[in-house]
DNA sequence: GCTGAAACTGAATAGTT
DNA sequence: AACTATTCAGTTTCAGC
C-alpha cells in the first residue's frame, strides 16, 4: 500500500482498465506495446499495491427502478465524534446511499442517493434522522439532468 | 434498450458483477446456481439491452496524485439553453470533473472534481467561468473525509 | 525486465433433453 | 431455457535473452 512509482506503461494500463475492466490481457498488452506476461505482472502489482481497488460493473439505474437521483446536505446541531460515528455507520449500511462525504463549509455531510420516487426520499431521510439523537437540518437537491457520472481519473499518458 | 424483465437470476448476476466485474464466468455460474453457458447468454443480454453499461477499474485517487475532492455549486445569472449547452460541453471534456448534474433548488449545477491541490481548484474554476459569457456564482465544499463512494445500486435478491 | 513457447484454465459453440 | 461435451481463446508459468 506504499505509493509505488507509476511509469508510462502503468498509467496506460490504468487508463485502459478504467474504460474497460474486462479487456483481454492480450489486447491490453497490444495497446501498451508489451507481451502478455509482463502486463499480467503489472496488473497484479497494481492490484496488490492498492492502486487498483476493484473492478465494477456499471448498471443503469433506470433499469433497476431508481430513476431519482438526490443530493442531501446535512447539518448536525451537535458535532460530537460519537454522533458522527453513529451517522457514518447508518449511511455505510444503507445501500440506497451511493456516496457520503464529510465536508467543510456551510454544512457537515453531503449525501448522494438513488431512489425509486420522492416518497422513498421522505422515508430515507426520516430513517436517517431517526438514528441521530440531536436536531439536524437538511437541504435536498433533485437532479433534473445527469450530465456526467463516473469515477475515472485523468492520466498523464506522455 | 427497452426495459427488460429482470428475474431473480439476472439480479443476482448484477449483484455479483457490481462487486467484482472480473469474476470468472464459471464462478459466477456457481454463485447463481446455473451452468456457464446460460449465464454467458444472460450477461450478454444484460449488456446488449443497456442494463450493464460498462465495466470499470476503480483506481485510488491518492495513488494518482489527486488527494483533493471538491464539490462546486454553480449558479448562472442567465439560464439560456445555449449557455447551458456550452457549459455542459466544457464540463464533459474536463477529465478532472468526475460528476456534473443539473439540479433543482438554490443553484443550477452540482460538480464533483478530483484535484491535486487547492491551486488547481482555483485554476479549474477560472477555466470554467472563462467559457461562459455571463456572471456566475459558486460555492465550493472541500471533502475532509470520504465516508463512502461508489456507483453500485441495491438489488432485491429475493 | 521483456520475449516467446508450452501448459493450463476459462469461454464460446453446437448439439441434446 | 438449461446442461454437457467439444473446440477455441486467453492466461499463466517458465526457460532464455
Amino acid at each position: 500500500m506504499a505509493t509505488p512509482e507509476l511509469d508510462r506503461i502503468d498509467r496506460k494500463i490504468l487508463d485502459v482498465l478504467q474504460r474497460n475492466a474486462r479487456v483481454p490481457l492480450t489486447e491490453l498488452a497490444q495497446e501498451v506495446g508489451l507481451s502478455a506476461s509482463p502486463v499480467s505482472e503489472r496488473v497484479r502489482r497494481l492490484e496488490r499495491s492498492g492502486v487498483i481497488t476493484g473492478y465494477h460493473a456499471h448498471v443503469n439505474p433506470q433499469a433497476l427502478g431508481r430513476p431519482l437521483l438526490v443530493f442531501v446536505e446535512l447539518t448536525l446541531s451537535s458535532k460530537s465524534g460519537e454522533l458522527f460515528q453513529k451517522l457514518r455507520d447508518e449511511l455505510l449500511h444503507e445501500p440506497r446511499v451511493l456516496e457520503c462525504h464529510l465536508v467543510s463549509g456551510h454544512f457537515d455531510y453531503l449525501i448522494k442517493a438513488r431512489l425509486s420516487a420522492m416518497s422513498e426520499y421522505r422515508e430515507l431521510l426520516a430513517q436517517i434522522l431517526r438514528k441521530i439523537p440531536v436536531p439536524a437540518q437538511s437541504n435536498s437537491y433533485v437532479v433534473m439532468e445527469e450530465i456526467k457520472e463516473g469515477l475515472a481519473l485523468p492520466l498523464d499518458l506522455s
